[in-house]
DNA sequence: TCCGGATTTGACCAGACGGTCAGCGCCACG
DNA sequence: CGTGGCGCTGACCGTCTGGTCAAATCCGGA
């Protein structure tokens, strides 16, 4: 037969069998989050990503064919941990409240995991070479989704009116902002600041006055 | 005498002197604008540059010194265009217009300027190594006297009370968002919807409501 | 214990990269 | 109408990069 290298594991379609193959692929994914979110995809190298998982780099291709294999699992696997909190705000909660929660959950994400964050960024940066397809296919279905909700709960006078699409997207970017922007706000805040800690105060404040029904009546 | 290259222009502590000079960093420039912003510094090559800017390899490093100092000259040139906006807010003004006018004008500049507001932030996802020294000295100072003054506006009772960095900080990521995140955006919105127009409604109505003196009274 | 597939690696390759260099034209100025 | 220096270039170099390959080693199951 044709099936001359049967004992390759074959990308991420198929799911690894052995311990050792879980193992490393996990170790190698661990590193390369740490190396292209540092360095941007074209910044990293195969060499970088393999001293940081302790691999040798033809090693590294044995569990992934290239490097930009790594970066796409990455990628996607990333958009389901990222949105979550988004698929989590609940229609029957309070509207107020699940929006806030929302953005504190988005704010820890950024504060806990800056590397992916950053990843992230830097793919839009670029176009968004790899994701594009996923954004406009499942991401925008659950934005809108949301979006017709949180409209729902501005007809009902729950909320304040708002662009829903609008509202998410400040939510977004006022959230990573402090995780891909951290020098630059450590810099102006100068020491003896916590940024997360001041954002998320400022930040609950600043969506209140948003949302308040009924503003100036 | 050791003076063997008195030809060779050094760099840009010494401004150009002949026409072809500036013609030519200025052309320069305006490729190193368009390579950089599109693939980041390290995934920027000289010879795209030098396609871009029709110039050869050789005649690019003729004007400067190393890929490196194109990037940091475009990073300066950078900073000064991309602070006056808030160097123009004035103390003597009524402050929700100032505020207001500056996040006008940020996002204008997000739609006309794109390509410098993904060289900004690109330089900041790589932790600013060409930069830091300007953000901590220069733009810290700049910022400083604004949020003091923007402190003085809120205890005066023209503003309501909000932390003018973190004010300062959202207007920032808001606007940038819609340059950086364009495909984002538009992938989410779908054909049919200006980004741009739809968010200078929003921002002025998040702006307006964030800083209404006497909320919910 | 032994074996076949899974795992690992040193050596290697072709192309791309940033940068250099010797020299060639060309143009302003005397 | 020379000519000196500015502007420009083809050819080149050493290094790095993503990726390959044959061979060595490891390991679990029979």
């Amino acid at each position: 037969m044709t099936q001359s290298k049967p004992s390759k594991p074959v990308g991420a379609a198929q799911r690894p069998q052995t311990r050792i193959q879980k193992r490393n692929r996990e170790t190698i994914l661990e590193a390369g989050l740490e190396v292209f979110s540092a360095f941007g995809f074209r910044g990293a190298t195969l060499d970088q990503i393999a001293k940081a998982a302790g691999l040798s780099k033809p090693n590294l291709l044995y569990y992934f064919p290239s490097k930009e294999a790594i970066h796409i699992e990455l990628l996607s696997e990333l958009m389901d941990d990222w949105l979550a909190p988004l698929r989590a705000m609940d229609a029957a909660g309070e509207p107020r409240e699940e929006i806030l929660r929302y953005v504190r959950r988005k704010l820890e994400m950024s504060q806990e995991m800056p590397r992916e964050s950053r990843l992230f960024a830097n793919e839009m940066l670029q176009g968004a070479p790899h994701v594009l397809a996923g954004l406009s296919g499942d991401l925008k279905a659950l934005v809108d989704a949301k979006a017709a909700m949180i409209r729902g709960w501005s007809e009902e006078g729950r909320i304040a009116p708002v662009d829903p699409y609008h509202l998410i997207f400040s939510i977004w970017a006022l959230t990573q902002h402090y995780a891909d922007f951290d020098v630059q706000v450590r810099a102006i805040l100068g020491p003896g600041h916590d940024p997360f800690i001041e954002a998320e105060s400022y930040l609950e404040m600043l969506f209140t006055r948003l949302l308040a029904p009924d503003p100036g009546r």
